[in-house]
DNA sequence: TTGAAAGCGTTACCAC
DNA sequence: GTGGTAACGCTTTCAA
């Protein structure tokens, strides 16, 4: 019942605490008879090492922590379950922390993750407009940081994410074939590293195909979903667009609202596509185009770097690891008739 | 950039160790003047307290545990944000695992969770059908458990719930009210709690109302979505139900999906209501009704009481806590014409 | 009001 | 291959 300690473990063995830590770890020095037999009485006296004294000892909690500005999210959802995968995996445990999209949160909680509760971070940003000098600080402390979709551009850390520039293209590249010459673009947070580039690809594809940007057919949204309902919905009623392009899917479903309430059939009236991770996309009505980010393979793939870089084990050649998002067409961007 | 340790600070401020570990507790014992300027140069020197170090010392970590079946689950994702919040509040960190659903991977989980590590547990079980020794197994370590949603039924532990009766209930009347009277049950593990608790609940509204539970209509769904929607499928294909209701979000989706393969209209050949905490349920067409569960509520009262536990505070004087559910209903369910 | 010192349970160095 | 022992950085009792 009472935990019991590696001392009264090696008692019971008539052997050193020495000996029994090393078989533990199981040290080249420790005979495996020996070793077989530490193992046994541990399982018998349901002994567990103490975590923090070891953490104390050896400077590593094997733990990390996880900061993401939302979990009502499905990409943030399915990249935490790469993460916790692959930190199970390797014999690390997850705190998560949740900035809620809030600069002053993620400030604060980067100061407050200690060096020595955790060994390493998983960091997507909360608002890319602010001072990161947050950032460089918890870079300064030694403590490694991967960053990772809404990622911190700077050369010296670790990003992974998803060709965002690219698939803004093909996205917008995707609409432009079915016909459309009004695309609206829906963005958040234009200061986010994702933002930027998922706009960018939509305007280089308007540009390839010779199709002047319209300002006006361009929404960046706050945080506040009513605010933003209003804002796409007077952007549909006054410009109508023939196909909007959304980078966020809070915004994709405002929009499937704001068509709904003002009757715009979609696809026929208007075609949407955005980026999104929403399982049921398909069970929407109309079914909805998305595009389709690697979210699992993202949190394990930064997770898996973030443990090698703690490890000291060999990287990834380049600091940017980027991962492709795929097209997944529905009913929503079927080309009429 | 080197973290600072305890001794350090207390001689850069000519005072010894033990005095400035008390002016950081804020000891009555310290002067508050002295405290003060302790805690300027903490913040000058960036001193942060060595968790490790304290946790060793206190046998206390200010860590919980949140073992959850799913986290591609509205229900355990608001919940979860409930439990951050007040985690934080109260100067607690969480770690998350994840037991997918599996018993194995839940036995596993409780075993390596090393007293010492974490304070506490908040955990949702995964399979009520296996034995459930690992969890008596937990409480014998001493380590304090709260259970929520999905419980273990002992009244040794606290277990925060919704009234998953109740709510089978009012959700089985409802439809009872349309007029529908082949009324459908979708469950999934029915050795689970909830599943009982809710299924009960049809049973008894069926019963108050003279109707004869049908066990053609009783359908127990596996965790493989593919077999489900088969067995679903089927269901609505030969027993013709007027109405279902489903205790399980992932199998009201599926049942859409069914439905909508087989050409049948909601909610005019068959109503649907489930429950669910999906946002975007009434975004899908028809809008689904719902049973909604206070999840971030449940969450947030459950790490509460864990907490109170831990702190040795007031606890409630019930180990029963239960929070109404609500009816949402949306056009899944409305009366025909 | 402040300080000295004994642990908390490990690990890792060094001796045997 | 095994064992003794000094840290790791903090809290807390006891003494001053």
């Amino acid at each position: 019942m009472d935990p019991i300690n590696i001392r009264q473990l090696a008692e019971r063995l008539n052997l050193s605490v020495s000996t029994v830590s090393k078989a533990f770890r199981n040290s080249s020095e420790i005979n495996s008879a020996t070793r077989e037999r530490v193992l046994a009485m541990a399982r018998e006296l349901n002994y567990q090492p103490n975590p923090a004294a070891a953490s104390l000892r050896t400077q590593r909690s094997k733990t990390l922590a996880v900061i993401i500005p939302a979990i009502d999210n499905t990409f943030f959802v399915q990249a935490l379950k790469g993460i916790e995968t692959v930190a199970r995996e390797k014999g690390f445990h997850v705190l998560i922390y949740l900035s809620y999209d809030d600069h002053e949160n993620e400030v604060l909680l980067t100061q407050s993750l200690q060096r020595g509760r955790i060994d390493g971070v998983l960091l997507s940003i909360a608002d890319g407009g602010k001072d990161l000098g947050h950032l460089a600080e918890l870079g300064a402390k030694g403590i490694p940081v991967v960053y990772f979709d809404r990622v911190y551009e700077n050369e010296e850390y670790f990003q992974v994410t998803s060709d965002d520039h690219q698939s803004g293209f093909a996205a917008t590249e995707h609409l432009i074939g079915l016909g459309c010459c009004r695309i609206a673009h829906l963005t958040s947070d234009r200061t986010l590293s994702i933002a930027t580039r998922r706009r960018q690809g939509y305007l280089d594809a308007l540009k390839k195909q010779g199709i002047e940007p319209d300002a006006a057919l361009q929404l960046a949204c706050s945080n506040d979903p009513e605010q933003s309902y209003q804002a796409i919905r007077a952007l549909l009623e006054k410009e109508k667009p023939d196909a909007v392009f959304s980078s966020f899917e809070k915004l994709a479903l405002l929009c499937y609202q704001a068509c709904h309430d003002l009757s715009l059939a979609i696809p026929e009236a208007i075609k949407i596509i955005s980026f999104s991770n929403l399982e049921i996309a398909p069970l929407l009505r109309p079914s909805l185009s998305t595009v389709r980010q690697a979210a699992s393979e993202i949190g394990a793939a930064a997770t898996s770097i973030l443990i090698a870089q703690i490890e000291q084990k060999p990287l990834p050649a380049s600091r940017q690891v980027t991962f492709a998002a795929s097209l997944q067409i529905h009913a929503s961007t079927v080309a009429p008739g």
